[in-house]
DNA sequence: ACCTTATATCGTAATTATACGATATAAGGT
DNA sequence: ACCTTATATCGTATAATTACGATATAAGGT
C-alpha cells in the first residue's frame, strides 16, 4: 500500500471484500452459503476437504470483510450471508469504472432509479 | 482448491479476476488506467511509489486476469483497460447469488434487457 | 556503433496466506 | 461430574505473494 494517492475508505472496503473473495475456497463458501440460506460451520467444514480449523479461519476472513454474518446458537455457530454488504459490494461493482465499459450508462441509471439508498 | 465441488471455469476466470483486484495496488492501477484510457508502463510506475519491476509484474497479473490490454509500441508498452474483461466481470457479479439481495431482480432484468451478448 | 529510454524478467529476501494438528471453550445431554 | 458435539484459536510448517535491484531486450536517436 505504498501508493501515492491513498484509497478511499469506501475503496478499502472494497479491496477487503475483493480479496476475500478472491480465494477460490471462500468463493465456494459463499456460494453454498446463498444455497442454504443459513447453516453451521460443521456443514461448511463436510462441503470441503479442508480441516475444521481451515474452514474456520476462512469464515473469520469472511466475517472481517462483511460478506457474512455468524451468532452462536446454542454450541454451534449459524452463518448467513450478510445481504447488506454482498448488496453494497454488488453496488459498488455496478458504479465501478463505468467510462471504460459500453452500457454503463444505463446500469448507472438503474442504480439512482431503483437502487434503495 | 481443496474443495469437493470444482468450481466452474467460469467462476475460475471470476476468482482469478478477484484475486487480481483484491491488491491495493492493482485495484489503484486500475482506476488509473480508467482516468487515463490509455497510458504506457512509465506513467504507472509515476503514480505509485513503487519500483519499476513491481509495477510491471503487477500489470502481467492484470494482464493474465483479462483485466487489462497490453501492446507493445515502439520502445514502450501501452496499456489500457480490457473493456470486454471488466464488462464481463461487471455483469458477473450483478448476476451473482441473486437469492440473498432484495433488488437482484431489477438488476437481472435490466441486464437481459440491455447488456449485450 | 553507441547512448538513452522503456520494459520485462530473473534472482532473491521479506512478508503474508494457507493449511494442519493440538488445544481451549462452551453448550447440551447422561 | 462426565462425555459428546461444535467451534475458535494457537503454534507451526509450507507455499504464495510482494517487493527490490540487477540484468536482458528492444526501439529510437546521435
Amino acid at each position: 500500500m505504498n501508493t501515492k494517492k491513498q484509497l478511499q475508505s469506501a475503496d478499502l472496503r472494497l479491496a477487503k471484500m475483493l480479496k476475500a473473495l478472491g480465494n477460490p475456497v471462500r468463493f465456494q463458501i459463499m456460494q453454498f452459503l446463498a444455497e442454504r440460506q443459513t447453516c453451521i460451520t460443521n456443514e461448511i467444514v463436510q462441503n470441503t476437504l479442508l480441516a475444521q480449523s481451515t474452514v474456520s479461519q476462512h469464515l473469520k476472513v469472511l466475517r472481517e470483510a462483511g460478506l457474512i454474518h455468524g451468532e452462536i446458537e446454542g454450541p454451534a455457530t449459524c452463518y448467513c450471508i450478510n445481504a447488506e454488504g454482498v448488496q453494497w459490494l454488488k453496488e459498488q461493482i455496478a458504479r465501478w469504472l463505468p467510462e471504460c465499459c459500453s452500457n454503463s450508462q444505463p446500469l448507472d441509471f438503474y442504480l439512482e432509479r431503483y437502487a434503495k439508498k
